[in-house]
DNA sequence: AAAGCTATTTCATAATATGAAAAATTCAAA
DNA sequence: TTTGAATTTTTCATATTATGAAATAGCTTT
C-alpha cells in the first residue's frame, strides 16, 4: 500500500512564525482523560472528573466514546473505568517501527554536540556489549568503536551501566562467564571490587570507565530502560582523559543521563521502577 | 490515590431502552484515524485521508493533536505519520490491570535463560490469541511476536494450550468461528484432527506447534490457570526447528510447564482442578 | 523556469461539544 | 421501611469550535 517513490513536499518548518495552534481542543482534552486513566490505573467517573477538573458529563461522554472503540473498559460491578484492549493493540503498533538505533540517532547527535565527545549506543548480547552506533566528535583525537564491535562488559562504560541494573544472580552469571580479563592496570579484575563499583554506579545513576579498557580513554555511560523498567541499552560519551578530565565528569554525566532519559522516553520506556 | 471505600452507585444497565447515542462524534472519528494509522503501519497524510475518506485538513489537525501528546510521530524526512510512544505507554497500562504480564516478566526471563529460546505470554481475546509480552533470546536467529499481536488460536502453541482446556462447547465455538485457516502444510485444518490433537495436548500437559503457523518454527506452550482452575493464559517458548529439535521437545516442555506452574502460583491460581 | 504535487493555513459557517440542571438509581443511615 | 446523600446518565439551550473549501507555500519533476 505504501509508495516509496514519495519524498518530501509541502510546507516548511516555520511559516506563520512559531508554533501554530492547529490542535483540536476537544480531542486534546479527551486524550488528557485517556492518559490520566492510564496514569492513575483506572478509576471511577467522578474520580477522573475531579482529578482533571472537568465536567462529569463531558468526561462521561469521552469515556463512552473510548469504550465504543475498545480504548476504555467499564466494569459495571465496580463502576471503574480502565484502559481497554484496543488501546493496547493500537499502541503496540509503535513497537513495529524503527529500531532502537534509529530512534537514538538524533539524541546521540545532540549529546555529541552538547559534550563535544563521541556518543555511543550499545546493548547486551551474549554477555558482551554490542555497539549499535555512534556519532563521532569533530575533534581530531577521538574514541572509535565501529558499530558491530562486541566488547567485554566489565571494562566498558555501557557494560557497567547495564550490569549495575541487573539483579545479583544475572550479575554474577555474566561476570563469571567473562572472567574479568585484564586490559589495563585500571581494569577491575576482582569480582568483589567490581560488585562494589556496580553498587556505586547504580546509586549514582551513571557508570564511569576510567581507562579500564584503553589507557588514556574515559567513558561515561547511563542505562536506557524499556517499558518494563529493565535496562536494555546504554548510551555513553567517550574520549581522551585529556579532555574528559576528573572535574568535568559530573557535568558530562548530566548530559549523558539526560540523553539516556530522552531515549528511554522515545522508545516508550519507563523511568526505573525495577529495583 | 484510590479510595476503596467507594462502591456501586448510579444508574443501571438499561434505562432509556437500547444503546443511547452518547458518543462524541469528532472524538470517534479521531480514534478511527489513530486505529487506521496503527493498522496500516504508518502512512503519509494523504494516504490516511484517502483511506478514511476524510478531509486532509481535518486529518492533519487530528494527527497534529495526537502528536502534541506523543500519540503520533511525524517523520519530517519521509513525511510519514506513525503511532507514537505515548500511545504505547498508555496502551500498555492495559496490562497492569490483570498484572498477569507484570508477574510473568521475571518468570519468562528465567524461562528464556533456561531454554535459550524466546519466551512468550498470551491470553485469549475474542477468539484469538493476544500476545501480551515476550522476552527475547540473545541468539541471532529468533522468533519475534511483537506484544499486541493477535493471531489465530488453532495455529499457535498458546492457542492450542488454551483450547485444550476449554470444554467441548467453547472449543467448537472458537474453532468454528476461526474456520481453521491454512497457513502452512502442517496447519491442522480438519476439525476432527484438531480435536484429537487437543486431547493429546490436554493429557500431555503442553501443546506443540510444529510449523503450523510458520515453516521452520516450533513452539511449545503450557496453560496458566486462575483461582478457579480455568486456563486464562499460556506461556511458551518458540524458535527455529534447527534448535528446537524433536528430541529436545520433552526437555524444553519441562521448563515451559514449570514456568507455567510458577506463573499460576504467582497470580494466585489453582493447579488444574477443572475438567 | 514552469507545471504539478502535497502539506499547511485561513476563513466563514454549520455542526456539535459542553455545562447546568434534571432524572434515575443505589447505598447507607435513621 | 423510609429518607437522604452520592453518583451516573440524560436532556436541553447555547456558545464554542470543528470542519471543508479554497488559498498558500514548498518541493519535485518536466
Amino acid at each position: 500500500m505504501k509508495d516509496s517513490s514519495k519524498r518530501t513536499r509541502g510546507r516548511p518548518k516555520a511559516w506563520g512564525d512559531k508554533d501554530q495552534q492547529n490542535t483540536i481542543k476537544s480531542l486534546d482534552r479527551a486524550l488528557e482523560v485517556l492518559v490520566a486513566l492510564g496514569d492513575m490505573g483506572g478509576g471511577t467517573l467522578s474520580e477522573i472528573a475531579v482529578a482533571l477538573d472537568q465536567s462529569p458529563a463531558t468526561v462521561y461522554r469521552v469515556l463512552s466514546t473510548f469504550q465504543g472503540r475498545g480504548f476504555a473498559d467499564f466494569d459495571e460491578q465496580s463502576q471503574v473505568w480502565n484502559i481497554g484492549a484496543a488501546a493496547f493493540l493500537t499502541g503496540s503498533q509503535f513497537l513495529r517501527r524503527t529500531s532502537l538505533a534509529e530512534r537514538a540517532r538524533p539524541i546521540m547527535r545532540e549529546l555529541m554536540e552538547a559534550t563535544g565527545e563521541t556518543a555511543n549506543l550499545g546493548i547486551e548480547r551474549d554477555g558482551k556489549v554490542l555497539f549499535l552506533g555512534q556519532v563521532e566528535t569533530n575533534a581530531t583525537i577521538r574514541a572509535f568503536f565501529p558499530p558491530g564491535t562486541a566488547s567485554a562488559m566489565h571494562s566498558s562504560g555501557i557494560g557497567k551501566a547495564l550490569l549495575s541494573r541487573m539483579d545479583d544472580t544475572r550479575q554474577r552469571q555474566v561476570l563469571a562467564a567473562g572472567k574479568l580479563e585484564q586490559f589495563t592496570p585500571h581494569t577491575l579484575t576482582d569480582p568483589e571490587a567490581m560488585i562494589a563499583d556496580l553498587h556505586t554506579t547504580k546509586a549514582r545513576g551513571y557508570a564511569i570507565d576510567g581507562e579500564e579498557r584503553n589507557l588514556g580513554m574515559r567513558c561515561i555511560a547511563a542505562p536506557v530502560y524499556n517499558v518494563y523498567g529493565e535496562a536494555v541499552a546504554g548510551i555513553s560519551v567517550s574520549g581522551p582523559t585529556t579532555r574528559i578530565t576528573e572535574d568535568r565528569i559530573t557535568i558530562l554525566a548530566q548530559s549523558v543521563m539526560e540523553a539516556a532519559d530522552r531515549l528511554t522516553r522515545a522508545i516508550g520506556g519507563n523511568g526505573r521502577p525495577a529495583g
